[in-house]
RNA sequence: GGCCGUGUAGCUCAGUGGGAGAGCCCCAGUCUUACACACUGGUUGUCGUAGGUUCAAAUCCUACCGCGGUCACCA
């Protein structure tokens, strides 16, 4: 046979574009034909906003292994990825950059500023493709969507248009969360409470007769003037007498009147509140039970308006509150003010403070929505890795609150209403009006605000396939089977795609849900560009290579555990990568010359059977773990497998072959290497995807691609329990010597006589047939094998273990006294086992309910004690006598 | 404040009823013709604290402490 040498050092630069565009090429991502069960998986949507970090790089490395596992399962697997148009962020984007040249969005017009958008769009989105690329995730291209596209709007549409006509759209007055400088209102999620520093002034309204007046506590006095009442507790008795009284508000000349209402808490305080239903939640509530209007005060921007005092408006919130309060006190009403702490609503998105704001919305109903998704989880039909979520699932939709889906923003889906211009009818309509139904003039215009991004994002699973229509991806892939994705957006999008997928499909939308940890830095932070401790993903590509980074990572993801990683981790996998070169390397230049021949199990060694029971197991391991999505688990039985028994002990015993001048035997090994490597590169194939690829193009026993090869599954031909426990034994046998020398401070290379003494027929078989190699493992001078073999050799070291005995010959070079003083160390340890041993033996509780098999090991281990004391004994004996 | 998670070797973490593990780090030795991104051997632990259940607890229960997350309208 041909040598196929390998490149002397591992360099995935030099393959991995190459490699990715020719799986592009070849189809190797599309869903195979085939009436196997689907597998599908859809990406969650990275927003155009930015590129792909850290986090995403896990998620998709995620997704990558369990869909080419499943993939090469057989199962025609479809993963489809796809961007977010990400409406307030991108706007953002977009607004920032017309900042620095000095406009706003309004400068341009609606029109222009989205073409802008798309320009934006565009560029992110070629990088992140061009990231997924990079990192190797193995989704069909053929599948992309993105939120904005034709065919999502039009789902879009439909969904608000269905929901209306189902009555849980509706449109309404309501006080919302609003962000002054996104411009905008949010949804309830989309508020991040914060503690933040601030005041509590007191301060005194008069009341309207002029005898005397009362004092209320705020936080907020600018917001004073649209103040329409005072409440106090109805069971405070120090105020039932003045409820029903007007006072006057100060700054103005209106006077409101003292009501009694349950929320007020009475120990709070003066235990007194003001009133303003247009600012703040709890007295929108309040208001409404006692029927006041609310009267705004603040201008779209956060700027108070003119309804307050001239000298304060045009003053943002903010400032004005300060403004305010000096004037209070100028005038005599402000009784005292302290240092205040507590809890105010953020933007996700910018961070600004968001105020309460009066406005006219658009709000999905979701108390009938979250019933049938509550429903689907008690079913069974949705379960989520790690189970503990499903708490944090279920509790959302049991408080769950009507969503807010207006935007008052340019980016995003426009919301399908028209109003006429003449008689004011209001059409919602799943395709564009221009003439009035009702009056049949033209004079229409539609809604100025988008929906919420998550109102595209949450037909995702169903949009994707096609859905309004019924197509045949949509037949064949839906339900998708899992969904991969973080913590933070349960509430924003895994919930309310199960909501959505149920009310429009009536099926769940997935039947498994994978929560992935955070990726965070070595202390522990959140990666985050403020802090600068984020860590691109396509720089850890440059440094390792794609594999190294998806191996560590896939190693590093235990089942709801935060991921910790520094730049230097992913040396990890990158070292694992080199040895796997480095080791088909060395393989693939042993063959010049070679024959490949066909190896039957009664021409195997116990040693070969030994490995191919290993490698078995590891087969099976990888299955059950990515079946389970204990990630960590699958990584780590690969590289245990491959590193620690396939390159330390199963090649290195090769090479007693390989250097022997029986050809046969060669060809043997080689043959059996080779079939060890090509399986070996299937099993790790979903772990390290591009090395693996390579390599498997390389072996002369290999056909087609491994992304298309069969994942091996466990084979009952291939387990050889007996052999494996052989091995085991003469590992452990060649660790005895191997440690007894370091100890004895020989050097490693001094060969040295050694004696095994084995003690059972099977073990004395095994070894004799593997004397070769076991010598070569012990750098043995000689190597006896004898069942008759006594302890009492002059100048042998003894070294027992379970079913055997080794006598290393080492009187030439060792430190008497040392080893004396390590034997009577260890001598007081054995003791105190075997004491230990004894009471639990002694202990009639223990041997009236401890498992037979509990009894008989703890018996096996003292007489095992036992034995070890007698031999360290006899040792120093022997030692002494030296 | 409620709920959830977490506390195991110097670091990052596995382990979840029967003799404390991995990787990195560290120490000693080895450039042994695939790999110094390697090989060989070694050190390191009141398994957060205190109780309890059990013949047996890192593992189950309770309380507490530390850390983290998340939800919550107290002006």
């Amino acid at each position: 046979m041909k040598a196929v040498e390998l490149e002397k050092t591992y360099n995935p630069a030099a393959f991995e574009d190459r490699i990715y565009k020719q799986w592009v090429e070849d189809g190797n991502f599309r869903p195979a034909d085939g009436n196997g069960t689907p597998f599908t998986v859809v990406m969650p949507p990275p927003n155009v906003t930015g590129i792909l970090h850290m986090g995403h790089a896990l998620n998709n490395s995620l997704q990558d292994i369990i869909v080419r596992y499943q993939r090469m399962t057989g199962r025609p697997t479809l993963w489809v990825p796809g961007t977010d148009h990400a409406g307030i962020a991108t706007q953002n984007v977009v607004e920032r950059q017309l900042a620095r040249e000095g406009l706003r969005r309004q400068d341009l017009g609606r029109e222009k500023f989205l073409e802008r958008t798309w320009q934006v769009k565009e560029h992110h989105h070629s990088i992140i493709t061009e990231q997924l690329r990079k990192i190797g995730a193995s989704c069909d291209w053929e599948h992309e969507r993105f939120t904005l596209d034709e065919g999502l709007s039009k789902a879009v549409r439909e969904v608000f248009v269905t929901l209306y006509e189902r009555g849980l759209v509706y449109r309404g007055m309501y006080l919302v969360n609003y962000c002054p400088h996104c411009g905008t209102a949010l949804a309830d999620d989309e508020v991040e409470h914060q503690e933040d520093a601030g005041h509590l002034w007191e301060v005194n309204y008069p009341f309207a007769d002029g005898s005397g007046n009362i004092t209320v506590a705020t936080t907020r006095p600018e917001t004073m003037f649209g103040d329409v009442a005072v409440a106090v507790n109805p069971d405070d008795e120090r105020y039932k007498a003045i409820v029903g009284k007007m006072v006057k508000l100060p700054l103005t000349d209106r006077e409101i009147p003292i009501i009694a209402d349950s929320f007020v808490g009475i120990e709070f305080g003066t235990g007194m509140v003001k009133i303003t239903p247009a600012h703040d939640p709890n007295d929108w509530e309040c208001g409404k039970r006692h029927n006041l209007t609310p009267i705004n005060i603040l201008n779209p921007d956060g700027t108070l308006n003119d309804v307050c005092p001239q000298q304060f408006r045009g003053l943002p919130a903010e400032e004005a509150r300060f403004k305010v309060a000096d004037e209070l006190k100028a005038q005599g009403y402000l009784k005292g003010v302290k240092d205040y702490n507590h809890e105010v609503g953020h933007c996700y998105r910018c961070h600004t403070t968001v105020e309460p704001y009066m406005s006219e919305q658009w709000f999905v109903k979701m108390k009938p929505l979250a019933e049938k998704a509550l429903k689907a989880w008690r079913d069974g039909e949705i379960r989520f890795y790690p189970r503990r979520w499903e708490n944090t699932y279920s509790s959302w939709l049991e408080n769950i609150r009507d969503w807010c889906i207006s935007r008052q923003l340019w980016w995003g889906h426009r919301i399908p209403v028209w109003y006429c211009g003449d008689c004011g009818e209001m059409i919602v309509s799943r395709t564009d009006v221009t003439v009035c139904p009702k009056c049949g003039k033209s004079h229409l215009h539609q809604d100025p605000d988008v929906l919420d991004t998550w109102f595209s994002s949450w037909l995702w699973p169903f949009s994707t396939l096609g859905w309004p229509q019924q197509t045949a991806d949509l037949e064949r892939f839906f339900p998708t089977s899992t969904l991969v994705t973080g913590y933070d957006i349960i509430f924003f999008w895994v919930s309310r795609m199960i909501m959505a997928a149920l009310e429009f499909t009536g099926k769940v939308p997935f039947h498994d849900i994978y929560i992935t940890g955070l990726v965070r830095d070595k202390l522990g932070r959140k990666m985050s560009k403020s802090l600068g401790n984020g860590i691109d993903p396509l720089t850890v590509v440059e440094n390792y290579g794609a594999d190294a980074m998806k191996f560590t990572l896939c190693y590093l993801a235990a089942q709801g555990q935060d991921v910790l990683i520094d730049m230097d981790s992913f040396k990890m996998g990158s070292r694992f990568a080199n040895k796997i070169w480095n080791a088909t390397r060395f393989i693939l230049m042993n063959l010049e010359g070679r024959n490949l021949v066909e190896v039957k199990p009664e021409n195997m060694t116990d040693m070969d059977k030994w490995i191919f029971h290993s490698m078995n197991e590891c087969a099976r391991k990888v299955s059950t773990s990515l079946e389970s999505y204990r990630f960590n688990d699958g990584a780590q039985a690969v590289y245990d497998f491959f590193w620690n028994d396939f390159c330390d002990w199963y090649v290195e015993a090769a090479k007693v072959s390989l250097y022997s001048d029986d050809d046969a035997e060669k060809d043997r090994i080689v043959s059996l290497l080779l079939q060890l490597l090509e399986t070996s590169m299937r099993i790790m194939h979903p772990f390290l995807s591009f090395l693996t690829e390579e390599i498997y193009s390389r072996l002369p026993n290999t056909e087609g691609k491994v992304i298309c090869a069969k994942f091996p599954g466990y084979r009952e031909d291939l387990v050889f329990t007996e052999q494996a426990a052989l091995v085991g034994t003469m590992q452990e046998i060649v660790r005895g010597v191997r440690n007894a020398k370091v100890q004895l401070g020989i050097d490693a290379a001094r060969k040295l006589r050694i004696t095994v003494r084995p003690e059972s027929e099977q073990l004395k078989s095994f070894l004799e047939d593997h004397s070769k190699l076991l010598s070569t493992f012990l750098n043995a001078e000689s190597l006896i094998i004898d069942a008759t073999a006594s302890s009492d050799v002059t100048s042998a070291f003894p070294v027992a273990g379970q079913g055997y005995e080794s006598f290393v010959f080492v009187r030439d070079a060792i430190d008497v006294d040392k080893e004396i003083k390590r034997l009577e160390d260890e001598l007081v340890k054995t003791r105190a086992l075997l004491a230990g041993s004894e009471k639990k033996l002694s202990n009639p509780q223990f041997m009236e309910h401890a498992k037979p098999e509990a009894i008989e090991k703890e018996q096996s281990k003292k007489a095992e004690f036992e034995e070890k004391i007698q031999k360290a004994m006899s040792h120093i004996e022997t030692l002494k006598s030296f």
